[in-house]
This record gives structure tokens, sequence and C-alpha cells, in this order.
DNA sequence: AAAAAAACTTGATTTAAATCAAGTTTTATG
DNA sequence: CATAAAACTTGATTTAAATCAAGTTTTTTT
């Protein structure tokens, strides 16, 4: 038996890692933040190397991919305003399996590395609040994983859809648009941006969302979430 | 630039948990373990289901998976003796994104929720353990992600031979029988026990492979690992 | 604002892998 | 140990999605 579609099966949500902070510990950490800029299609990290330290979003978007066999980029998760990046390999001593790029103009809070290794060595609550949230990230990424590594194009398409709904929403508004190329929502949900753009012109056409230029609105989420799974 | 093939890159290693832990630590887990014993085909735990406490496996292979829309099972990672499993929901609160049923008969030692998470908050060391572990897993499991939702089938079945060729070696021995249905590979690699059984073919006429019976023996894995990954 | 470049769409064709079908080998059972 | 059942293999056909090809729209540059 399957369970209802939600959104927050696909979303790290990465963002109550401090939330659920006390506020000394959380001191600690905002003490040593740098703010920094990054302008659209900069590298932030790259596979093989190791971590710098963590970085904060606070502004734009960043594609997490990594390269397959042939060199063509494979994204495995964009990160949205409020999310964390760069502390998974931190933790386990080793250096990134995926690279991540800006997808616009971004502004982010940067934590080194050796003050942030510092902070966990002391603080218990945040050592368990990481390891609450990557438990999390891991059923978020195995749930991604069963659609975009075994459903038809169709479904895969889909729930991109409903996932970057989510990403581009602000602040509770109710029409989102969505503003990604084509082809890296075509690297998204692992297929051409041809056979992308007969799924958008098949969507379309079931007035499942509408388009205006290169940007997408979603209208039917309740629908896509149907093809995308059963529920 | 890609890194040269490693097998580490596609297991958990999770016996590390528990070693990296000082004696006192230890202890409190040892005393609280409870051996269960568990036929071939049965369920230990289920998607949907929250987790009843952790299990390290003793004897024997277990499976995790998740069904797909079409009610497939769809294999994810295939457990080997001195693996811990079914812990990651537990730091989450969540419930299983997956299902484990044991391959063979098998052994487990099996500490109850109620006494792990009591450990886990008075452990430090355990806590950070737990993290460095899971960092890890989630590299293991972008990299296996990596080949096996994008690769075409030749190369995901190289790579699944490879992470069987390791999975069932017995203490250091150079030959290695992988003893696993002809269909639990074909859903660990993604494709139909047809497509499988032509790709054994085409890997035993290379002489990459030979075959006992139903049994496998991976002759050349370097070769293997080359159609899996460049390097 | 015009020209060029990049991004996107649609149609025709090809292809990798699934499905369908039939046989063979291995394992389980009376 | 014979027979049945299950597991596996091989071949023929179909199909979903990639590739190839040509146009159209949008964006960027001069």
């Amino acid at each position: 038996m399957r369970m209802a579609f939600t959104v927050e099966k696909y979303h790290f949500g990465t963002e109550s890692i401090f939330e659920r902070l006390p506020v000394k510990d959380l001191k600690l950490l905002k003490d040593q933040m740098v703010r920094m800029e990054i302008k659209k299609d900069r590298v932030l990290f790259r596979e093989g190397n190791y971590s710098r330290g963590i970085y904060i979003l606070r502004k734009g978007k960043i594609k997490m991919f990594q390269l397959n066999k042939s060199g063509e980029e494979q994204i495995i998760y964009i990160y949205r305003k409020g999310e964390i990046l760069g502390y998974r390999p931190l933790l386990s001593h080793e250096v990134h399996a995926v690279s991540a790029t800006a997808l616009d103009d971004c502004v982010i809070s940067f934590i080194p590395k050796k003050y942030f290794l510092e902070i966990l060595e002391r603080s218990l609550p945040l050592s368990r609040s990481l390891l609450t949230n990557l438990a999390h990230e891991f059923a978020v990424w195995v749930n991604t994983f069963n659609v975009l590594a075994q459903q038809p194009v169709k479904e895969r398409v889909a729930l991109v859809l409903l996932i970057l709904n989510e990403k581009y929403r602000r602040n509770n508004e109710t029409q989102v648009t969505i503003n990604l190329s084509r082809d890296n929502m075509a690297r998204y949900a692992r297929t051409t941006v041809e056979t992308l753009a007969r799924m958008l012109r098949h969507f379309k056409d079931e007035k499942l969302i509408k388009t205006e230029g290169r940007k997408i609105i979603v209208l039917r989420p309740a629908e896509l979430a149907k093809i995308a799974e059963f529920y």
C-alpha cells in the first residue's frame, strides 16, 4: 500500500537544522558566518574536491549534479533559499561526490570548515540536529530516486514539475512561476530537451500547466501528482 | 576528471559505526542486543512502518527495496554480515522509506528503539559515529544512483556484478561465488530477467565471468569496472 | 531596433531494451 | 528417482524514448 503524495517527500528542508538549535549554539555559528556572492553559472564546489565549509543559501537557486560516464550533467537536487549545503563531506571526511553551480545570482552565508567542525565538536545539539536532518535527506533521496530512476519519462517530468513548483514558490503565493531552462529541466528529469518539450506540450494540452514564454505555471498539481505516483 | 573505480564507492561499510566507539559506549549497546533469526524471504521491516529498533546483520544477506508505482520491487541495497540497518528512520522520526527482506536464512542482533535512543541521548561518540557514517552512506547512494539511474543496461549489470562480487566475498578469498537469483539481480540492475540473461551471456562470451549452474564467478573485475565507469 | 545567437518546439527516423514466446536447465517434491 | 515446478536462456517482435533534422520563438548583442 502506497502513501499519499506529499511534496515534502522530495525536499530536504535543511532550514530546520539551525531552527532546532539553542540560542547559544546558534550564536557560535552566526559569529563565523561570512557573506558571499556568487554569479549565475559559477561553480560553488566540484566533485572530487574537499569541502571548504558549509554554505547557507540566502538568495537564488543552486543546482547539485554529478557528471556521468559520457560527461553529461545529472541534476540531483535544486537548493532554494534557506537550505544548507556542503556539510556532508565535512562529516564523513570525504571529497564531494557531487558538484554545485549557481542557477541565478546567489547570496550565501559561508562558515569555514575549521570553525564549523570546532563548533560541532562542542555542540551536542548541532550534532543531533545534523543527524536528524541527514537521515531525513536520505529518505528524500530514496523517494526521488525511486521515481527518477525507474518511472517512464511522463512520470518523471510530472514529478520534476511538482518539485520545481515548490522550489520556485515565494511565501505562500498560489501561482508559482517556474523559471528554469529546458536544458536544466531535462537534466533533472533525466531525459532530452526534445522529449521534455513533447511532455510539456502534452501537459499543456491537458491544461495541467500553462507557459509564459519559457516560464511554466503549474495549474493542477493534484493531477500531476496522480501521474507521478498513485494516491 | 573522474576518479578511479573503487568498490568502496558502492558499499556502506556500516561495520565501522561500532568499531569507532569507546568500550564503555559499546558495552551499553551490547547489553541491549537481542539475538534474532529470520528465515529466507521473510520481511524484516516494511515501507511506511515505524522502525522498531536497529538490526546488526550477523549472518546471511538482506535486500533493501522500494515498490514502484507498478508494484515492482526495486532493489536499492544488499546488506552483508556486519552491516547495520533500520537506524535511519529512528534518527529522523520518520517511517521507513524502504522495505527489507531476507535473501537467505539470517541471524541478527537487534537493539530495540527505546534502548538505542536512550543510549544515543547519552553518547556523543555514538552520535558522531552515526553522523560520519550517514554522510558516507549518502555518498555511496549518490554514486550508485549515478550509474543505476543513468547508464545503459550493460554498464548497470557490470556494476551490479562488481557490487555483488564484494557482497559475496568471504574473508579475503580470491574466487567469489555470487549466489543470487536472476530475478533479484535484474531488480537490482533495474532491468528484466531476459535482458539480464543476455548481458550475462555477453560477459561470459568475453570471459569476464563464468557460471556454475545459476551461480556466477567474476573472472576479470577490472574489465567489468572499465565497463561500469571510466578509469 | 536590427541582426545574431541561443533556446525551444515539432516532426521523422532510429535504437536500446522491454515484451512476447518457446524452449532448456535446475531445483523441489511425492 | 521420476515428475512437476520453478528458474533460466535464447530468439522474434514491439515500443518508448533517443537521435537527427528543420523550423520557430526568445534573448542577447551591436
